[in-house]
RNA sequence: GGGGCUGUAGCUCAUCUUGGUUAGAGUGCAGGUCUGUCACACCGGAGGUCGCGGGUUCGAGCCCCGUCAGCCCCGCCA
């Protein structure tokens, strides 16, 4: 991908390699990269010389160069550093390759010199093709050379390119881009924080931010009145593929606004991203309420690249003399289930295997049945009914799953398992792009183990306008003004209208068990905010790493960051975390239970 | 905190089933031949703490226990 066609000259080289093409032919250029390859003829030595626009062929002859340059071209290693001057030719017609974007010419050497010398590369930057990726471990504990591969080179670029749209749109729609600050206030609630010692305060420490969330708050307060921030933020909590200790979001915030205007933006937003992507989508985005993506998917981010609905078959079974369904049905729960079309094909190790994910997610097992001809079988076919059947609507040859029990563990198994037969049955289609607003969330969800209400979203979310009165008298039913942005099946940003109203504030932080003091203490910066004039807001997040990752077609997000960490937050090739010199630690007032410090 | 997979030459992987000769291949690397290659070709060559520690055994890369690291997943991620 060549990123600049202006400015590429320095005083060290005229050009980037990768950017010639034939229209170059007759140019005398200077260069400067890396030796990707070299093929030596003997007497004629080829180059491929990289950089980050790409590889391009040096030719290096004797009868031109004479052989003192010919044999520093010779020797050259890989992954060395090269100044190369000399012209720019078309190949002989047989001498042409397709593959290379630059393959119609090459560059042939008046002049060799190498400026960076490279011992061996511990990893292979070129690969032939087929040949396999070096391990994870590899590839993050040589990070400076992994980046080199045209792969990398290309995603980053990528990354770049989306960020800069990003920044042209919101600053063409009169956002500002505020920075706020790393070094924050630690925040009990939600995720682990990473935390900092304080130097010049005794027994005191800051926390790096999870989210810039409160301070965008106080910038709407103070009158900036549309903000957003390229934000780096911080979870201490356990990583996935999807998942990094530090991940940057496209942070927005404004002022005078409803969810209609966030979800307005976000769209025209991810119009302008997935454009520079090189993929056309159309906004508006498909909607659901929170509530019936639940009842029909059993999940808040459903991946509508495939049908497999959840439907309500409590009635079929509650006559029944099935056990499990009955005693599930009196305990005040559901029968609910899937269709899977020609799910018959499945072998009965599948199936087990699907019923392993659903007991895993925490249901007692699942039902199944089968439509052959015009039976139906399966274990709970004998308690099934004459019209049982007709109600089911299955086709010949379609399975059916059901789990039974109550919504809060139906959900997420039933959840698993469509993903699963998703998967087995080939129905994810390749290249579609299903975006979609989860909306209308509850504001609060109930703890299964202590009973106690915590926010679904975060706890200055604003509730749903309808919804105020059931606060008081029915919180679990109270909607909330938030809104997530889903595409195939993963989150890729969320926000809501905040609480502007300190009355309001006050009162679902005391439903959140947040009492008066505690709030003070930990808020209060934000709730004097609120008291000195504050305009209706809210805003949104989305995942840069995620998109990048989605657009650059990357199977993790360690392939869009440039320095990522490995599973257990460590990042090889500099060797963080590390111990330090007990001095230090002296002066931060911070002494180690029981461990070994180094002095170095 | 829990589950799964992996760890053998610089790199990617075999060998392991059933413990027993000198642990192999491709690639890379160093050397040689070669003036139109582009996964250059050809020749012969060097290269091993079998992640680490302990145990069982006459004998362990292989079996057992522990541990470390990487990856994937659950919990967690307001």
């Amino acid at each position: 991908m060549t990123t600049t066609k202006t400015n590429e000259a320095t005083t060290l080289r005229s050009r980037r390699c990768g950017s010639l093409r034939v229209t170059d032919a007759g140019s005398a250029v200077r260069l400067g990269g890396w030796i990707h390859g070299k093929r030596n003829l003997g007497g004629l030595v080829f180059l491929d010389l990289r950089d980050r626009d790409g590889i391009v062929q040096v030719s290096v002859d004797p009868a031109l160069v004479g052989d003192a340059v010919r044999d520093t071209a010779a020797t050259v290693g890989k992954e060395s550093v090269v100044l190369v001057e000399g012209d720019v030719v078309r190949r002989p017609p047989d001498g042409v390759n397709r593959e290379m974007a630059t393959g119609e010419i090459e560059v042939k050497a008046r002049s060799v010199r190498v400026v960076g010398p490279a011992v061996t590369p511990a990893i292979p930057v070129a690969r032939a093709k087929g040949e396999a990726l070096p391990s994870e471990e590899q590839r993050l504990r040589y990070r400076y050379l992994d980046l080199r591969r045209p792969e990398l080179q290309h995603n980053m670029i990528l990354r770049h390119r989306l960020l800069q749209t990003a920044r042209r749109f919101l600053t063409s729609e009169g956002y500002l881009e505020i920075e706020t600050p790393i070094l924050t206030k630690p925040t009990p609630e939600g995720a682990r924080d990473y935390i900092v010692p304080s130097r010049l305060h005794k027994g005191e420490f800051y926390a790096l931010p999870q989210s810039p969330q409160l301070y965008k708050q106080l910038l709407m307060v103070s009158g900036f009145d549309r903000y957003f921030q390229i934000a780096r933020c911080f979870r201490d909590e356990d990583l996935r593929a999807e998942r990094q200790p530090e991940f940057t979001q496209i942070d927005i915030e404004a002022s005078f606004v409803e969810a209609a205007d966030i979800i307005r933006l976000t769209e025209a937003l991810f119009v302008e991203l997935w454009r520079e992507g090189g993929r056309e989508i159309a906004a508006p985005f498909e909607r659901l309420r929170y509530a019936d993506a639940m009842e029909r998917y059993g999940s808040d981010r459903p991946d509508l690249r495939y049908a497999l609905e959840l439907f309500d078959a409590t009635d079929v079974f509650a006559a029944t003399e099935l056990g499990i369904a009955r005693s599930a049905i009196a305990a005040g729960g559901r029968v609910r289930g899937m269709r899977v079309p020609n799910g018959a094909t499945l072998s009965r190790k599948q199936v087990d295997e699907l019923e392993s994910l659903a007991k895993g997610a925490g249901a007692g097992g699942l039902l199944r049945l089968k439509r052959e001809g015009s039976e139906l079988t399966g274990p709970p076919a004998k308690f099934l009914d004459a019209g049982a059947r007709e109600r089911l609507a299955l086709a010949d040859g379609d399975l059916a799953l059901f789990a039974a029990g109550p919504d809060r563990i139906t959900n997420p198994a039933l959840d698993r398992v469509r993903q699963d037969v998703a998967r087995v049955m080939r129905l994810v289609p390749d290249g579609v792009l299903r975006f979609l607003w989860v909306t209308d969330f509850p504001m609060f969800e109930c703890d299964a183990a202590t009973g106690a209400l915590g926010p679904t979203h975060h706890p200055f979310t604003a509730p749903h306008p309808d919804d105020a009165a059931l606060l008081d008298t029915d919180p679990l039913r109270a909607r909330a003004q938030a809104y997530d942005v889903v595409l195939n099946g993963m989150e890729m940003g969320g926000g809501s209208i905040r609480i502007h109203d300190p009355e309001m504030q006050r009162r679902v932080f005391a439903l959140i068990g947040i009492d008066e003091e505690t709030a003070q203490r930990r808020f209060g910066f934000l709730l004097e905010g609120l008291r000195s004039g504050a305009p209706p807001h809210g805003g949104i997040a989305m995942g840069v790493d995620r998109i990048a990752m989605l657009l650059a077609g990357a199977g993790s997000l360690r392939d869009v960051i440039a320095f990522p960490k490995t599973t257990t937050a460590s990042a090889l090739f500099e060797g963080a975390p590390s111990p330090v010199p007990e001095a230090d630690l002296r002066a931060l007032h911070v002494r180690i239970d029981g461990a070994a410090t180094v002095t170095s």
